[in-house]
DNA sequence: TTAAGTGCAAATATTTTGCTGTCAC
DNA sequence: GTGACAGCAAAATATTTGCACTTAA
């Protein structure tokens, strides 16, 4: 079952500009592009995807809005279990957290939310008295598909 | 509560040989260094402890290793949150998953095993029809003596 | 013996930093 | 107006590749 898509776009140059932020034309572009991707983009693919819509943009700015965007806790930085190399991938922070399932055959990112893992969390704090700010659940195998198909 | 400490020391050697792979004096340093580390060191960590034992090691080696016990299972790649730049860090693959907690005030790596975890794969497992086969999570927050030094 | 593995050099990829000019507020 | 930010150049860090020599099996 799918997630549900896209809330209320413009919600993180919102979220930006109420911590005190300036809201620059290449920041409204990368949280743009953020937002609005349909899969998890990498910081070159963010980067190519801003210059379509502001050539001029420059890639350090996109590191840095990306490292901005990460400590104000707006986007959220994933390994995807590194299928592609050590690169990193950004999406927009969802409001209910995801657990990220790659498929090491096809590559398929799968997504997944589950009421357990919010149990598991809560276990957490309780048990260990940690204050959870932040969490990321990836796991790594063979999708359903690629299960069938390996079968012929 | 601490994990079970080191098993059978050699354990990844074995598998490496039992999947017909050189064993390597290189190797088994290397093998050495991870199995016995006593936190989670990256691959210039690695390096440097490795070159203890055997000067003339190189920083090739070393990654070209890391990925082959990565490809192979026999150690897992860790983040930590990212906390200290994009490093990634290494272990030993567990008989049984942990998770990592990162202390985003004083740095600390708290390790827990969960029942709750082992059913949250499970479900995933049932529910999405998705075979794992290796799984990591990781979550940011603050530890409890970080939380009871902030209330000073 | 010989194919897999190592070291060395160099390339590539990724991310950060210093500085100057510019723009959001 | 002014301090935060962007762009540019360069550095720092992280990882991979090609090739000739070495070594485990």
């Amino acid at each position: 079952m799918p997630l549900p898509e896209t809330e209320a776009p413009g919600r993180l140059q919102a979220a930006l500009t109420s911590r005190g932020l300036r809201l620059t034309r290449q920041r409204r572009t990368i949280l743009g592009v953020v937002e609005t991707a349909k899969q998890h983009l990498d910081a070159t693919q963010i980067l190519r995807h801003a210059r379509r819509l502001d050539p001029g943009i420059d890639r350090v700015t996109v590191y840095r809005t990306l490292k901005l965007l990460k400590r104000y806790g707006l986007v959220d930085e994933l390994d995807l279990m590194h299928m592609q190399g050590e690169k990193h991938f950004y999406e927009r922070r969802p409001t209910r957290d995801h657990i990220h399932m790659a498929c090491l055959r096809c590559g398929k990112i799968i997504e997944f939310e589950s009421d357990l893992f919010e149990r598991l969390k809560g276990q957490i704090e309780r048990d260990c008295h940690f204050h959870i700010v932040i969490s990321r659940l990836e796991v790594g195998g063979y999708c359903a598909g690629c299960r069938s198909n390996s079968r012929e």
